[in-house]
DNA sequence: TGTACATCAGTGAACGCGCGTTCACTGATGTAC
DNA sequence: TGTACATCAGTGAACGCGCGTTCACTGATGTAC
């Protein structure tokens, strides 16, 4: 019966991450604070550090968690699609489902892909749950690969160095993805985030009255490019 | 000799202004702090006050200045072209001007394109400096129009929504481009300012060894596209 | 099964800090006659 | 040209706030014999 007060343990630490994640969505990472946390659950501020050494360990568990959270929503978004062989289809699906969980959790997308919180370093924990839903991207490419993919004229415009680039990361990940391949994925994944980013910190308003369109646009265009043949319009 | 005091006065709101960017060009725009700017001043806090109304007031000051800055430098990039009827290398030269200004100013970029600082609403007045880098865009885009473009197929695989919502920012504006071409700069614009986000924010770290080369797969990409039958690959 | 001890969650007070903003004030600088 | 007055930059003290973090403590909960 060692569990009894782990399992306490573990449920005070779930709900101080959740409701630090409400004062996140409500007030901005940068405003996460100890103090407020304590007081929403109901206690003295100096018992919060029983569970978490200090503030930074709190936002790196917060972002670890996201970083998480988004993961599963883009490898959802995968496995959602039936036909596994519809490359141009998963890749829609998995842009779409990144986007779509950056919509509903705005703060949390801010919180990874918005300004560095000021006075926070990230360590080194975050790195491998920050890959985690560009490996989504990754397995898909490496699909594509295994598909037997017919080279294409993709990299064709495309910076040597970048290419260089590229085939680094290609050894230092061990990926079984072409150079061109992985390029214009890597470009596409670019693109799919900046029009994200765009759109969710505000910079669309006045300009594109559904945003989507503009992020719909972005897709599309990479379908073709990166899956020939497949690409098809969407309505 | 009416000028004396309003000349001491503009020169005190000038270090201000200039004593906070340096301020968050060091620890972010969600710590710039009046008290710190009065210290750096040599002045007592509430001196700072006589100049500007709060906080927020310096902050949309910040955020104008920046803009116009940013405004400045695409400008000046483009006009250092000069074979104006060279589209392509104007559009690559302003891709590449507003991305050198970021990677100068790293901390006023994340002011414009990062997080929303948080409890600040940017007053109206931030909207007409914000459309003035884009205006720089807007303007190549209009050169291309009246030096007779032919139609493409630019917007053959574009959302239908995408073109609607381009037509009404056209009618808004009172542009004189046609839709598939500004809609295709739209992408374009977000494709590149995605990229820099990207660079910037981090995200680029431990995946691309010379993040300005994605920056350059981008450009180019959309380089072909927008101006047909110029496209040149770029060393 | 019962007792002695160790573990540990939560308390309450405190330290030291910085912040935005207000307000009554002092002098120096300008302006009008 | 000289004087009376208005303007306004900067002072200094204060208000009220919130923050992260430490530390000695009290009890309750678990563990070992």
């Amino acid at each position: 019966m060692a569990g009894i007060r782990e399992r306490a343990r573990a449920e005070v630490v779930a709900e101080i991450v959740r409701l630090a994640r409400v004062q996140v969505a409500e007030s901005g990472a940068a405003a996460l604070s100890l103090r407020a946390i304590a007081r929403d659950l109901g206690m003295v501020s100096s018992a919060v550090y029983r569970y978490f050494a200090s503030r930074d360990e709190l936002l790196t568990r917060l972002i670890i968690d996201s970083y998480d959270r988004l993961g599963v929503a883009a490898q959802a978004a995968d496995d959602a699609v039936r036909r596994r062989g519809d490359f141009a289809a998963r890749w829609r699906a998995i842009a779409a489902g990144i986007r779509q969980w950056a919509v509903d959790n705005p703060a949390e997308y801010a919180l990874l892909f918005g300004t560095p919180v000021p006075g926070y370093a990230a360590p080194l924990d975050t790195i491998g749950p920050a890959s985690r839903y560009t490996g989504v991207l990754l397995a898909l490419l490496a699909d594509v690969q295994a598909g037997g993919r017919v080279p294409s004229d993709a990299a064709a415009n495309l910076p040597q160095q970048l290419l260089v680039d590229v085939a680094a990361l290609c050894g230092r990940l061990d990926l079984a993805i072409d150079d061109d391949l992985l390029a214009a994925g890597m470009v596409a994944w670019a693109n799919v985030m900046g029009a994200i980013s765009l759109e969710l910190f505000g910079h669309l308003h006045n300009v594109i009255d559904t945003p989507c369109s503009l992020f719909e646009a972005v897709v599309v265009e990479h379908t073709g490019r990166l899956f020939p043949g497949t690409a098809a319009p969407i309505s």
